[in-house]
DNA sequence: GCCGTTTTCGGCCCGACTGTTTTCAGTCG
């Protein structure tokens, strides 16, 4: 079994939570942490470079000692040091750091003390009053412990599309107090992330308590989880949870800054502040010899105090980005404004709301060039996908549509389903009669790596294939990624003159932002599809764009920024 | 355990809030 690099630095980020319990040196316990962010970050599969013989200590925050623990990780699958230590603390004790409230003093202390050893034992030891007679606990902690244990079931991150119009009303509320000039939602929705674990909000403003007050007092408020001067936290009664900070004008760029996030971004440009004498933190940036300070009402002010030029949240998770700011060398990136044309469209044809007239006239209103349509094949057996028959008929009739349009081209075009030996499910003299073909998988997806790699490559051997769509399968929240080797099919895509897409649909965001990155890497160019099944999916490509641009990619890197008499000549194959 | 344009040793981001305290430890982000 290939050893990804998630499961490499899941098993650092154990090995930590088992040193913390332990009570070892907090650094060194960072030190895990922060090679495990490198892991999860890196675009190449650290398996692979440790088969190339390459030196991982060349990698950031990883040093002589952890590059040999990878190395045996990747070889042998495991990790003396996490079995050594799980034998002291069993995995279900770390578990419990989880719940919110307990970190490795108290999860240390509940099981000297009590001897509890799991989620179980911790609910029996705090409903019989054991936990607030502990030191350091009390009837509050107690309570507190059973609530996070009763919640701890439903932790899935939020999907960005639907977070977008809780953030919206949320905005109006807050905003509508009289001391409040601006509000801003920071965190990772500003970053444009595909999921949200909690919201933070920022509110401009003089008068704190007024504020948080105000805040709390919002409607869908379900639960005040605690309530400050300057910060209120609360749970929404969809289950968000939301942190308010309300801030003054002269701190308000610092703060947006360190709210935005990510925590590695700021934790870098601090590390840059250190370097230069300055001390930063959510009220600006001092000196730090005379405690003066020297920006902080814009993030401007501060990127520009390090001679950044500024960095849009997209691309601020600690990649690269603040040395290619300090090089000037920033991507450009692709905007929404960009976009020509959608190349993933279904229709009443196959499982599409609306017709195929409709999809046309949602695209003209778009301000779309082209629009291709492209209805599933019949192996999609939930849908009735179209035979060769339905297909030349439905082609007809894009023949007649285009004749009635002036500024859109409606394309010909199948979503043909990948079979599980990886042959198409329609012929070959049908194929080559369209505009553009996708190909994509919807069954048999629980394959093992190296068969399902092979399936696709398959796929992509056919000659009439020019793009493979939503090619790893997820649904956040719903669906893990196939198995498959990407950059194997990334290389073989551009062999062959074929794409890969990103899938625009919220849910899928498919590819993630370190594949867009890696095929930007390998000079493999996307697409991004809406995949729209109605007209108003068409308006999702805007997520596409999000994801894009956390993957770094500027226009020229996504084939449907192009005419598409520009893009007709590299299907052609 | 990592890292270095002051350093190969001695640092390592830092402040708010809570709960259990009576001056602060633990947790969180």
């Amino acid at each position: 079994m290939p050893v990804h690099n998630a499961d490499v630095a899941a098993l650092f980020e154990d090995v930590a939570d088992l040193l913390a319990i332990q009570g070892e040196n907090a650094f060194r316990i960072r030190a895990y942490r922060n090679a495990a962010r490198t892991l999860n970050q890196l675009s190449r599969p650290v398996a692979d470079l440790v088969a190339a013989g390459e030196d991982l200590s060349d990698l950031p925050d990883i040093g002589d000692d952890l590059a040999g623990k990878i190395a045996t990780i990747v070889e042998t699958g495991r990790l003396p040091l996490y079995d050594e230590l799980a034998q002291d603390i069993p995995p279900s004790v770390a578990d419990l750091l989880r719940i919110p409230g307990l970190g490795p003093k108290r999860v240390r202390r509940l099981r000297d003390a009590l001897g509890v050893d799991s989620r179980a034992a911790l609910k029996r030891a705090a409903e019989t009053g054991k936990v607030q007679a502990l030191d350091g606990f009390g009837e509050t902690m107690e309570q507190n412990i059973l609530d996070g244990l009763a919640q701890m079931s439903d932790d899935a991150r939020w999907l960005l599309a639907r977070v977008e119009p809780i953030v919206a009303s949320l905005h109006d509320h807050v905003s509508a107090h009289d001391a409040v000039e601006r509000v801003d939602a920071a965190g990772s929705y500003r970053r444009r992330k595909e999921t949200v674990g909690d919201l933070d909000v920022l509110a401009l403003a003089d008068d704190g308590p007024a504020v948080t007050e105000h805040f709390a007092a919002y409607e869908d408020v379900a639960e005040t989880l605690s309530q400050g001067d300057t910060r209120a936290s609360v749970r929404l009664r969809s289950g968000l949870q939301v942190d308010l900070r309300v801030v003054p004008p002269k701190s308000y760029g610092a703060a947006l800054l360190y709210f935005t996030g990510s925590k590695a971004h700021n934790v870098a440009l601090r590390d840059r502040a250190v370097a230069a004498g300055l001390k930063l933190n959510e009220y600006g940036a001092f000196r730090d010899d005379t405690e003066k300070r020297v920006a902080g009402t814009t993030e401007d002010d501060i990127y520009d105090l390090f001679d950044l030029p500024y960095i849009v949240p997209e691309l601020r998770e600690n990649r690269g980005e603040l040395d290619a700011a300090a090089d000037g060398t920033l991507p450009d990136l692709v905007t929404r404004a960009d976009l020509r044309g959608n190349l993933h469209t279904h229709t009443t044809y196959s499982d599409g709301l609306h017709s195929l007239e409709e999809m046309a006239a949602a695209a003209q209103t778009r301000g779309l060039e082209y629009l291709a349509i492209t209805d599933h094949s019949p192996a999609v057996a939930v849908v009735q996908g179209l035979d060769a028959d339905a297909l030349r008929a439905q082609m007809d009739a894009i023949d007649r549509l285009n004749e009635d349009l002036d500024d859109l081209r409606v394309l010909k075009g199948i979503e043909v389903d990948i079979l599980k030996d990886g042959s198409l499910d329609l012929p070959d003299a049908v194929l080559a009669d369209l505009d553009l073909c996708l190909c994509a998988l919807h069954t048999a997806l629980d394959l093992d790596e190296e068969t399902q790699t092979e399936r696709v490559l398959r796929a992509l051997d056919n000659p009439h294939v020019h793009v493979l769509a939503h090619p790893t399968g997820r649904r956040i929240n719903e669906r893990p990624p196939i198995e498959i080797d990407l950059d194997r099919v990334m290389e073989a895509a551009a062999d062959r003159g074929c794409v890969l897409e990103l899938n625009a649909q919220p849910e899928r965001l498919d590819l993630s932002d370190v594949h867009c990155r890696r095929a930007k890497e390998l000079g493999l160019p996307l697409v991004i599809g809406a995949d729209a099944h109605s007209t108003d999916g068409l308006d999702v490509l805007r997520y596409g764009v999000d994801q894009a641009r956390r993957g770094w990619l500027e226009a020229d890197d996504v084939l449907n920024t192009k005419p598409w008499a520009d893009i007709a000549p590299v299907f052609d194959r």
